[in-house]
DNA sequence: GGGTTTCATGAAAGCCTTTACATATAATTC
DNA sequence: GAATTATATGTAAAGGCTTTCATGAAACCC
């Protein structure tokens, strides 16, 4: 049985579309007996007006697409419900997808999106180094980019002016290592993460330069970039716990691999934090239940999603926005470091 | 600047729009040299055909609908995971929801996947006991799904054959706590759960049938369903423990809960499994990387999500259905579970 | 009471595709 | 070579809504 159209409302309330239109927006005024006639017949009907036709007409869509790398991460469904949060008043929908680090899928994606014309695109997690992502994948967002509006969540991309709304994760985590340092640790290493994305770039850099800093030396060796799952936290940290010369803390690009190198760690029989101290990034809900609970960054996740959907609101009004947005991380000490065994 | 349209590539072209279309589909033999010539064209501007257009005339959008109660709990995203495997292959998107448990915003999100014609939609977990949920919810749900394609996942509606694709939740609650009473224990707690949640209902109904099964008592006051956060599980599990006396083993109807059970033994000073037994359901990422690794009952949650897809599109081609697709859970003995002390 | 506003409604165009039908051309048959 | 069939393309309607413009009726002014 077909659903019913606005000319059916109009022919059975004797009236033009047009009027049915106007009850349905409250875009004109229309006289009380032809509303409430029109009105019941909405209601009888269970008439909801196909928001195809109206998008196709308004070039407005009410939905916004959204390409997470990973939702089976906890950090990314935050962000999700900040963006949602903040999206709601408009009543602006999300197209979600799952992108699993595949640039293909992002790809085409992204050709979806746009064939279902989305008022605005958020991007989280962007690659860097690939060669072939460079040319492609980055050429393709910006040239989408050029027609929709679209925000980048941490993660730049090189050679590109997108705009974009991040953590400085930099600062981040020159935090979480000063703080170890802090703590009279000597011996800092590094795990996880793709060394090809965004996020584990900028983090690699900042541990260097921050060690650098503080006059300590840098042992290539425990610097062990993987991915960002929780196996591979513990693989990094069973591959550390191996070596003859080990740190005594480290830091961990995400919360899940901190969570892996402790139980690692754990499983070989030594304690966290007096053995190793281990601070993770982005402070999941769960790091403050962990046993031990995790000293991590926070990124501040929900925030991250709401600023993401701010910006892009901004955007969608074509009034100007700022190239870059920061939000502040913030170090959270819980158990899981600690000063080093004398 | 206007997006460009099946119209501008036809005139540059100096065909007819069907002729266009006929490439675009490739519904029909077009002359190389033409197809040549507009494929040119479509690549020079970039052109993407307006989906909307497109479905306003199909009548279907490639579009589901997913509504979730909480994505920040770890079970949703990987059911949604599995849901969007199923659904790559047709190049089905997913419009996706959040709905806190808000019974409005439930209501509110339907009519919006109802306006934008979704294909299909997947609602996860249902609410059954609170009053004003029955009038209305169930009712729009029932009516939406009379027109739309609607899989429900895990979570019944009363009085209602709406299709449902749900783990065996009872035998999984079951299997839990047989595995308890086979360890030793008598004494035996329930944690967590809203009360209006059909999840928990079923949870708690088979709790209580397998205690008396077994000719155990069952004691009302260790019958604690909160939410299903992790903070509700420690909660309860404080409660537990100031009680003068207390089970040696408890049931969490979810992995957080249990977790936050745990917590609250560990804090207590008091160890689980020897002190306090503790299995949980779902057997999300986590489980098997908490410490100590978690005894639970897992729903094969990825398998659950691509069902319930398999399921929908078997709806949307109009063939039969089976009313209840039934998943068997697993019991998954960890570390949180042993005998309790002689 | 004639002229000017305001209010309520209708007619019709436009948004961008797809597709049924029609037509023109080319290829095939006997 | 006339008749038939296959191939390539065009014309126009349809899909469901919003919105501009036009019109008729009612309310206001002096």
């Amino acid at each position: 049985m077909r659903q019913v159209t606005i000319y059916d409302i109009a022919k059975e309330a004797k009236v033009s579309v047009a009027t049915v239109s106007r009850v349905l927006n409250d875009t004109a005024p229309v006289k009380g007996a032809t509303r409430a006639r029109i009105e019941e017949l909405i209601q009888k009907y269970n008439f909801q007006p196909n928001a195809m036709a109206r998008s196709l007409l308004k070039k407005e869509t009410g939905i916004i697409g959204v390409i997470v790398p990973d939702l089976t991460n906890p950090f990314f469904p935050e962000v999700f419900a900040g963006a949602e949060q903040e999206a709601q008043q408009e009543g602006h929908t999300f197209l979600l997808s799952n992108s699993i680090g595949d640039y293909t899928k992002e790809s085409e994606y992204l050709s979806i999106l746009r064939e279902k014309r989305v008022d605005g695109i958020i991007f989280m997690g962007g690659r860097i180094n690939l060669k072939q992502c460079e040319d492609h994948l980055v050429q393709e967002l910006v040239q989408h980019a050029s027609v929709i509006p679209t925000v980048l969540v941490n993660g730049g991309l090189r050679n590109t002016d997108l705009i974009r709304v991040a953590t400085d994760e930099a600062a981040g985590t020159a935090l979480a290592v000063r703080h170890l340092i802090g703590l009279g640790h000597k011996q800092i290493g590094f795990i996880g993460g793709e060394s090809h994305m965004t996020t584990t770039s900028i983090k690699l850099r900042a541990f260097r330069k921050t060690l650098k800093d503080e006059g300590l030396e840098i042992r290539e060796e425990w610097l062990l970039p993987d991915s960002f799952s929780i196996e591979s936290g513990k693989r990094q940290m069973l591959k550390m716990l191996d070596m003859k010369e080990r740190p005594t803390a480290v830091f961990c690009v995400n919360d899940y691999t901190a969570i892996g190198a402790i139980k690692a760690v754990a499983e070989a029989g030594l304690a966290v934090p007096d053995d190793m101290s281990i601070v993770g990034f982005d402070d999941i809900p769960l790091a403050h239940h962990f046993i031990p609970e995790l000293t991590t960054v926070s990124q501040q996740a929900h925030e991250l999603g709401r600023m993401a959907v701010k910006v892009l609101k901004t955007m969608m009004n074509k009034e100007k926005v700022k190239k870059l947005t920061t939000l502040d991380p913030q170090l959270i000490v819980r158990q899981s470091t600690g000063a080093p065994r004398p």
